[in-house]
DNA sequence: ATGACGGTAGCATACCGA
């Protein structure tokens, strides 16, 4: 089973470059963050040309959500239950592929930044970190009722030293702060697994290069984009991967693929 | 400390992003 996730920076703009891909990857399951429409201007037609059904949480310039499968998807949860959010965020579902249920989220957490006319407005942190709470919550349920668990897309957290071109710029940024460190650390304290760190310890596994500047040139990124997976899947995880080809591409997204692969062999119970 | 760059809304420029 091999699933991808990206944050594609509006899905209309790199549409070319998201069909390339999949008809080259031949993804199971790709989700997709910040896809910026709403549900009548998403590419329904051309994604199902390629054999991807698609299931959405739509927001017409912001945010936005979205899973792709060849399988059918079948939607447990639009947002976090018990979290009033006027952003599409979260976007979770039931997909069985090849006699294994999955259940799959694709979320695009909160960067909780301040605004750059007001450096002092703690409110989108705020907001942050009642997000992380929310979503601990329900990623902990999910754990308590669900086998095979992938909860994967922007997480906007920066967990090391290493995940960082340089730690030191972003000693007060809202991606590396304490709070926000500590809340992701807690996935893992749950039980879930982060799959690229599992199969790479030392490499820095940037996901995402800022626009401007020689950002890529240079390897100034980031690690900010996860895939979280659950023991069973953690048991059964043999590939995990960056493509920083798709990010060299013209009119890329900042941001590039991480895929992970798992064996099929059904485990017994 | 700021803006580099890019997308959207909508038609000039503001807002958002990490």
């Amino acid at each position: 089973m091999k699933i991808a996730t990206l944050n594609i920076n509006s899905v209309n703009a790199r549409l070319p470059n998201l069909i390339d891909w999949l008809s080259a990857n031949q993804p199971d399951v790709m989700l997709l963050q910040e896809i910026k429409c709403e549900f009548n201007n998403f590419p329904f037609f051309d994604l199902q040309m390629c054999g991807y059904e698609a299931k959405i949480l739509g927001q017409k310039s912001y945010n936005g959500v979205a899973i792709l499968s060849r399988n059918k998807i079948a939607i447990t949860t639009e947002n976090l239950p018990n979290f009033t959010d006027e952003n599409a965020r979260y976007l979770e579902a039931q997909i069985s592929i090849r006699e294994q249920n999955y259940r799959i989220a694709s979320l695009y957490l909160p960067n909780g930044n301040p605004p750059y006319n007001d450096p002092t407005d703690t409110d989108k942190f705020s907001y942050k970190l009642k997000w992380m709470d929310s979503f601990l919550q329900h990623a902990e349920n999910l754990l308590n009722t669900q086998k095979n668990v992938i909860l994967a897309g922007d997480f906007n957290v920066i967990l090391t030293p290493n995940d960082v071109y340089n730690p030191e710029l972003f000693k007060d940024n809202a991606l590396y702060r304490q709070e926000v460190k500590q809340r992701l650390k807690q996935l893992s304290y749950l039980g879930y697994t982060d799959a690229y760190r599992s199969l790479y310890p030392q490499k820095n596994g940037y996901t995402f290069w800022d626009y401007t500047g020689s950002a890529l040139q240079n390897d100034l990124g980031m690690r900010i984009d996860y895939i979280f997976v659950s023991p069973s899947l953690a048991d059964r995880l043999q590939k995990c991967d960056i493509d920083r080809d798709f990010r060299r591409r013209e009119k890329s997204s900042d941001h590039t693929i991480l895929t992970a692969e798992f064996g099929d062999k059904k485990c017994p119970d």
